[in-house]
DNA sequence: GCCAACGTTGGC
DNA sequence: GCCAACGTTGGC
């Protein structure tokens, strides 16, 4: 079992959103980065979990947890050139994008923001979400960094 | 294969 | 809204 981060932006879709899907289950697609594609399409498994970060938001930080309830498939909004994340270069016969299934699981009491979690900086080590001029929005999180995480909690 | 131009991400 | 950092594109 493995832990994961996942950014979203609370404006698109948030932890709440997440929560009031049928079966607070819902496609995490539209990525469009082939780091973060590889770790949905090869690495991520049901049973894995996952925080839920928001970003480009007022408080920027974690706000909750999830559980992957479906492995990597193809992302099939890459075929809809009505959808935002249309990719004409995505073939159906050959998908270049992936997605994974998230369920809610809980909120954290408080959100962890982000300006906190770099005050653990030395704690962190290594945490991609803190490595200068991070962009990525599917992350893997250590166990450890898990645990530490949800200690500050 | 290099690299400049461009578009996007995301914190502030 | 600004802008630094980054990924992608496309000319050569």
């Amino acid at each position: 079992m493995r832990y994961w981060l996942m950014k979203s932006e609370p404006d698109e879709f948030g932890i709440e959103d997440l929560r009031n899907r049928p079966d607070r289950t819902e496609p995490w697609d539209g990525v469009r980065n082939y780091q973060a594609r590889n770790f949905m399409r090869d690495e991520m498994s049901v049973g894995d979990r996952a925080f839920f970060y928001h970003s480009n938001c007022k408080e920027p930080g974690i706000v909750g947890i999830m559980t992957i309830s479906r492995a990597g498939y193809p992302d099939d909004t890459a075929f809809d050139p009505e959808d935002k994340h249309y990719d004409p270069k995505s073939d159906p016969e050959k998908p270049r994008w992936y997605r994974v299934d998230v369920t809610f699981e809980r909120t954290l009491d408080r959100c962890i923001s982000l300006a906190e979690l770099k005050q653990h900086a030395q704690a962190l080590e290594g945490l991609h979400l803190l490595r200068r001029g991070n962009r990525l929005s599917v992350m893997p999180v250590s166990a450890d960094h898990w645990r530490y995480i949800l200690s500050l909690e």
